[in-house]
This record gives structure tokens, sequence and C-alpha cells, in this order.
DNA sequence: ATAAATAATGAATGCGTATGCAAACATGTT
DNA sequence: AACATGTTTGCATACGCATTCATTATTTAT
């Protein structure tokens, strides 16, 4: 093991300026008492030292660590998450947060490594993609740590939550689908243990009920080459389906992939696709999907701001948010009449898309 | 602000367990000088107290905080970057270090995000897809904190970098289109001030000119829709080109959506593509797109191997490494006679490919 | 000019851990 | 029983900064 070198410190340069080292500390804290004359000095011979203050030293007194613990999964195989990772590094970075990132699997137990942003006190913890134990919500709410969950509903009172309107989104896709005149519907579920998946194929089902319907399930795996099996699969039953909406983009890519190449379909002529996300690749000549938009940026900002007020006033309760998606209407499934390709339909009004590609 | 709750601290426990502060310590130091006995008494009294080391306070302590500072861009452009941050973060995850995050845009000056990881006192710092100041490699020298430039050529003595042979990758791929007999060349470039895009681009070109030919370049500005335009205004020249190498793949992606949807060109027929990275979606059906594959874990290997072992023992000097990157041979290109799809190419064997999808 | 209020300063202490050192203890040898 | 050797232990201190408190310099009001 080496040594590390002795850097300057805040009694050096105190000493080096004349002035007593809590002037120094003082010259660095913004808002500080102190003269600006002294200020200069200190500043004149921090520089001459090349003296940088030392946030470890300063977080252990203060007791604020400035970092915000980042959980990710996901992020080699669904381009949605390094879209996520880079809005909430930005905007954390932004807001003078540091961000001390895990990269985990879907399947990962996260009980070991929460005890390790826990260990470096980090002031708050984001978790995307991922789940949280109650045991170890119940064990950052002991340490005072908020938790927030992104793209996760909630499964304890102790974390907030800011998640898409799934359910709702499943419902637009089933609406879509129906208006436009299709028999034979599909979903491509993600898993059976994520909420996401759960909830957008909750949502399809119960409006296709409404009618009577019942979709297939396949399963995809969250992968664009599950999805690609399951297309497959899909396309062999004695009635194969003429709709099929998937629980992400990525795996509606996979699908449309399938159609196309491996099973001579067209689309959307013999086979609608819908998916959900709006990752960029949506936009893309090649695939023109249909999705359901999440608004990125302003979940982020939301997810950002309770994380970052919770911090700074630990009287507030954990918040659970929604926010509802926008269809996005391309041309991997068919229009209902009166609806056309290049429009965003939201809640509250429809719009042209207006997008870079 | 709200106070941080008090969690109990090594003195609390040592009083519990009726030992001194100093054992609690050992308890927790592997290798420390502890007996069997005391030591279960204390993790006994940490486990009723709840209570976990803190690692600020043990990082300025030992003066190694044991997190590693990665600087990294283009990930929401580029698939290839979110595959190198996965595969980065678990490796120092693995071994025993914390990740401290910054995402950057390409153009963004590091000297300002830097200083933010000193003041971290992280043990060392890994940049990917970012160049480093000269004058930030001295400041970073001079803190004794060892950086590690990945994808990078190295701009000052003071840094290891670990690329792949940028310049022979450039060949490979123009020696494959002249031996499958084309006539018009274009390079489509990232930028004119990336070592990756510059090397790509020499490479390519200096094998063309023993040929005495040489190609037409374009900005494609490292992203889908900059080569989708680059691509359009390649085929408007009055000899337009039959072979188009791209300094990356997610642009010769964009070329070949370009071509098949906006210019009616096919492809390998009328135009052939050749891209560099090897990302997930260059094998998807709809691109199979042949390349030139970056060996990512092996590279990332080296590379954290570096660095921590430079930050181990400070006695090492930095390194530069050069990792040969393999013709991927798929259908984006014509094949010459003798070559079939399905192929890797690298400098020491031929194989077939094997990979899932 | 003087009292009152305000701003600027330094000494001292605490944040939670690791570790050098000397003392205490255990074990084995002669 | 006396000694040498090796293992555990606690004391005291250092790490680098922020902050309280008492003190002194400076400004403002009268």
């Amino acid at each position: 093991m080496a040594e590390r070198k002795a850097n300057a410190n805040s009694t050096q340069v105190a000493k080096l300026a004349g002035v007593s080292q809590s002037a120094v500390s003082r010259a660095f804290t913004p808002g500080a008492s102190i003269a600006e004359s002294t200020r200069r000095k200190v500043l004149q011979a921090a520089r001459k030292l090349g003296y940088q203050p030392n946030a470890i030293a300063r977080s252990l007194s203060t007791k604020r660590s400035k970092m915000i613990g980042i959980v990710i999964a996901n992020v080699t195989t669904n381009p949605f998450y390094p879209e996520v990772l880079d809005a909430l590094s930005r905007q954390f970075q932004q807001r003078g947060q540091r961000v001390m990132l895990f990269v985990v699997t879907r399947d990962q137990n996260l009980d070991d490594i929460l005890p390790q942003l826990l260990e470096y006190r980090v002031d708050g913890i984001l978790l995307t993609a991922a789940t949280l134990s109650s045991a170890m919500a119940h064990e950052c709410a002991r340490m005072g740590v908020p938790v927030t969950l992104f793209n996760r509903s909630v499964p304890d009172a102790h974390a907030s939550s800011f998640c898409c309107d799934n359910i709702e989104g499943g419902r637009m896709a089933a609406r879509l689908f129906m208006k436009s005149g299709h028999h034979q519907f599909a979903f491509v579920a993600g898993s059976h243990d994520t909420s996401t998946s759960l909830e957008r194929e909750r949502g399809f089902r119960e409006e296709l009920k409404q009618h009577g319907l019942e979709p297939f399930i396949e399963m995809g795996k969250f992968s664009y080459q599950g999805a690609f099996e399951a297309a497959r699969r899909l396309m062999q039953l004695p009635k194969s389906p003429d709709a099929v909406f998937c629980a992400n983009d990525i795996m509606a890519i996979g699908v449309l992939d399938a159609l196309r190449h491996a099973e001579q379909k067209k689309v959307p002529e013999d086979v609608s696709v819908i998916g959900f996300d709006d990752i960029p690749m949506a936009s893309w000549p090649s695939y023109n999907l249909t999705t359901i938009r999440q608004p990125i940026e302003r979940m982020i900002d939301s997810a950002v701001n309770d994380l970052l007020d919770r911090i700074n006033q630990d009287t507030m309760y954990p918040k659970q948010e929604l926010v509802p998606g926008d269809l996005v209407v391309r041309s991997s499934a068919k229009l209902p009449s009166g609806l056309s390709s290049g429009w965003v339909i939201s809640t509250s009004e429809n719009r042209p898309e207006n997008r870079n590609v």
C-alpha cells in the first residue's frame, strides 16, 4: 500500500495567510461571516499551496455527505434507463449533489447494496428499476435516509414513488387497437414480478374485458431477444393475434423485427404493435413505433425535488405520484379513422409531435 | 435544515460490549489483531444498536475513500457507453470500490468536474469518452490521484490509456471494402476532435491511399441523426459512394436507415456499410451490421487493473495499451469471395460468431 | 463624542474512525 | 520457576474541517 501524498490542509493555508484555521473554513463557506479582505488573503494563500477543501472531512463535520445513492438496473438492455440515468445525474449534479452509482441486475438483491450506500452516509437514495425489501426500507428510515423509487410502485409507506400511470397506459393501447378494428389481442409481458409490466398488462386486460375480449399473454423477459421469440410463439397460435401490445419499447422492437424478418408479416397491415416508453429508437424510420411515452423529464424533476425536499426537512412525508403518459401515434399500429400518424394524444390535449428525427 | 439523526457510533458499541473503542474498530477491520471471543461480543453489541461503521470517518482516518470517480459521456446517444459503464461499475464494485459518477456531454469541459472528484478524494479517476486537459492531468498527478482514460488516447504522460487499435480497425474496413470490389469510398466521421474518430479515419485513409484511392468525408456528429443526414448528402454526390465506413455503429445504423428508407438503396447490393464497436443492435436482423468489434470486457479488465494497481503502488508508471479489434462479418457489406457472413476475423484467428441473436 | 448595535475573528471542541505504542496477557521452553 | 515469544488490549492521538462561544474591531445612531 502506497502512502497518499499529504495535500495542503486548512491549517497550513491559515498559517501562510496569517489567519486562523476558522477563517480559512469561513472563506470557503458561502454566507459565512468573514471580511472580504481576509477572504482574499485566504484564497490567495490557498492558490499558492494548491489547497482544495476536503469534502470527506467536511462531510464528517457537517453530517451531510452531499451524495445521493442511485441504484439502477437494465442499463444495457433497455435504452430507457440510460436516459433516466443521464437525466438524474445531471439534475443532482446541478443541484449540488454528487452521485454514488450502483448498477445491478434486475434480479439482484438490494439487501447487499443498500448497506454500502448507508455506510457512506448518502443523504438520500434513488432506486430505479429496482425494488426495495421492506426490511431495507425500515433500515433506511431508521438511519434517517429518505428513499425514492422511480418507475416502481412503492411496497412500503417509508418510501416515495414516481411512476407513469401504467394502468391508464395499458388502457390507451387497448382502446387504440379496438378503435381500429383488431380482433385478436396479445400482450408481451416483461416479467411477472415487476409493477411496470403487471400494471400495463392489467390496464390492457381490463379495457379489453369491458368489451368481452381477452388477450393472449407471452413472456418477453424485458429484452429484445425474449420478445423476438415471444412474437414467433404468438404467430404459431391457431388464431394468431393482429394486435400486440408490449410492456416496453425494446420488446416492441424485438416483436417488430420478428414479425418482419422471421414471420413475413407486414406491420401494421397484418399485425399492429404498440410499445411503452418512447425511447429514441422508437422514432427511427425503421420502426416508427406507436407507443405510450413516459414523460421522463417531468417524472425526474418530481422525483429529484421530492428527494431533495425530504433531505432538507425531515418532517415531510413520502409521496406517491402517478404521471400520465402520452400516446404517440406513429405507424406501427393501424390508425382508426380520424387519427393520423405524428400526433401525440395526452389526457389534456392533442398536438402534433415535434421531435428531432 | 433538518438535523440528521444520530446513529450509533463505535464508542457506544464499545461501552455496551464492555471493550474499548479500538476493539470495535478492530472487530470491523479484516486482519486486525483481535481475539475471536471479543469480536463476537462486539458484533453482538453492534447488532443490538444497529451500528454500521461510518465510511466517511474511515476515509478521513485512512486517507483512502475507496471511491473511484468515473466520468462518462454519450450515455444516451451511443449504446456502446451504457455497456462500458455497466462493465466498469460491476468491476469496481466487485473489487471493493464505490463509484462516484459524472455524466457529461461530449463538449463539456472537465475542468469543472475533476475538482469535484478531487474534493472528495477519490482514489482514482477513470475517464471515458472524455478528454483530459494537461493542466488537469498535472493537478491530478499533484494530488496523487491516478487517472486512466478509456477509449481516448492519452494527451499527457501522467495518465494511462486503454484503446482499441482504431487505426488498424480503419485499415481492416478499407481492406474488406477493396477486396469485395468497391469503387467509391466514404467515411462518416464522428467529430474532428476525438481520437477515436480521427484514428479510424486515418487507418481507413492510409490503407486506401496505398491503392491510390481516397474517401469522401462527411460529418456524422457521432449520432444516429447526424449520420442519417450525412448519408443523404453522400448520395447526392455525382459519384456517390458504394462503400461507407462509419466511425461507430450508431452512425452506421443511421446511415443504413437513410439509405434504405430515404434513398431507396439496397444494402449491401447498392451500398456497403461498415461500423465500429459491435453494439448489441448491430446483430439485430434489421441491421446485421458488419463491424469492428471492440473487445469491451478485455479492455475494461485491463483498464480497471491498471487503475487499481496504480492506486495501490504509486511507483507504477502510467501505461498505454492498444487492444486489437475484431472484424465481425455480417451482411451490411458485400463479401469478398472466400468470406462468409457470421465469421469473426481477428489478428490471431478466425472463428464463427457465437452470440445470442 | 459616546453608546449601542453589528461584523469579524480566533480558541477550543467535536465529528467517528484507525493506529502506534506500551502494557497486559497467554503460551511454550528450558 | 524464570524466561522468551507471540497475541490482545486500551490509551492517546491524528485525520481535516465546521461551528459555538467569547472577544475584539467596526459601523451606526444619537
